[in-house]
DNA sequence: ATACTTACCGACCGTTCGGTCAGTTTATGA
DNA sequence: TCATAAACTGACCGAACGGTCGGTAAGTAT
């Protein structure tokens, strides 16, 4: 019995088959289109189990979104520093923050769904906290590059984060409109994409020799 | 009696207090934590009589995002072409369209929660439209641009179009959230952000004379 | 075997939802 | 002045909601 491959989730009926059903529906439809029954329905399982292991909807929604940042600020490890440029660096580790919100998309969702909500109490800290972490990390990266005389010192280390984590971002979530606009190539290639971005980020738009 | 002033909308009970009520408080919390009820209160006026103006909740959903969508594009056309390089352009324009966000906090709210939903069917391509617009301008632009040998002409203007409105996009969903970090000060001042971000995209970030 | 804990469920509760109905008030215009 | 249409409302409906109840099934340690 309890071959994990035989439910519609890999557990089936535990705390965490509750847990990944009420993911993917929380992400898909955000917390209030989302019933209680529906989530015991996907987890294979009873409403009143749900309240067995999580005090009410709040409580498993919070323990969601908190699972969810969890894992995406853990595949942000991998990218850690190498070798090479700083001009390198940072477009590898924006590529790599695309890939990864591209990977987790049900927790991408969820976080940017949060940010539209403005009175979440809770949400709202988780999602800074995770940006938080990313928004640091290339700081960092920026500063050090500015300070080895790569980067121009007049821009603010915030700023650029901020940009690229813009276009990732956006990225994403325009995805799903722009796939039906045959105008845009570059919305299947996340890698492609993000090279681009970089490039006119790091070298700009304006023709050279012209100011 | 009837003033128009003696009321919380402008107009009570009316058609268009309906509409007005309806997108803040879709604006606010979405489509399904909305409910008709607290939609009628808001317009001072009854659930019945807003079923008398329009069909059924998606109905007047729909209504409030066409409205929404219309308003937003029509001061679009206030930033028409003015004399001056390609470079004050795109500044002048983006720096517009994300005041025209801002102004438009509601619009705005409920395009970015569609582009967030999926499976909305009517929604995602009102959204499409109305921002299929803003694009074709800004390509227009930048393609203009190109070819008077003011930009380089290897960049795909659709990608860079896609950059200055990621930009603006991501600095009105994440205003919330980046108030409450010390660290960001550009977030309080909507004109100077987008002249850096102008800036940062026309010029790039690399020091020059180095590559 | 016994006792205790954890996981789980069918049936049900009070409330609120989107939506309807039958009827009243208000504006229009002949 | 009177008919006609539009604007509006209180009372209500079935369905679905979040959540609870009493109780069962299964593991576990003694």
């Amino acid at each position: 019995m309890q071959n994990p491959s035989d439910n519609k989730t890999n557990y089936s009926g535990g705390e965490q088959a509750i847990l990944e059903a009420a993911e993917i529906l929380f992400a898909q439809k955000g917390f209030d289109a989302v019933s209680m029954s529906s989530i015991a329905n996907l987890a294979n399982t009873s409403k009143p189990n749900i309240y067995h292991h999580f005090k009410n909807k709040n409580d498993l929604y919070l323990a969601v979104m908190k699972t969810a940042v969890r894992r995406s600020s853990a595949l942000l490890d991998t990218l850690e520093h190498a070798p090479g440029t700083f001009k390198q660096h940072l477009t590898e580790f924006a590529t790599g923050q695309l890939k990864n919100l591209l990977t987790h998309k049900r927790s991408t969702q969820l976080m940017l769904r949060e940010t539209l909500s403005e009175g979440s109490q809770y949400g709202q800290e988780i999602t800074q906290l995770a940006m938080g972490e990313v928004f640091s990390r290339l700081v960092a990266m920026v500063h050090q590059g500015q300070q080895e005389n790569e980067f121009r010192k007049d821009i603010d280390p915030m700023l650029a984060a901020f940009m690229i984590i813009s276009t990732n971002m956006f990225f994403f979530q325009a995805s799903p409109t722009m796939k039906n606009i045959p105008e845009v190539d570059f919305i299947d290639d996340a890698s492609a994409y993000s090279e681009s971005v970089m490039d006119i980020l790091l070298n700009g738009m304006l023709q050279k020799g012209d100011d």
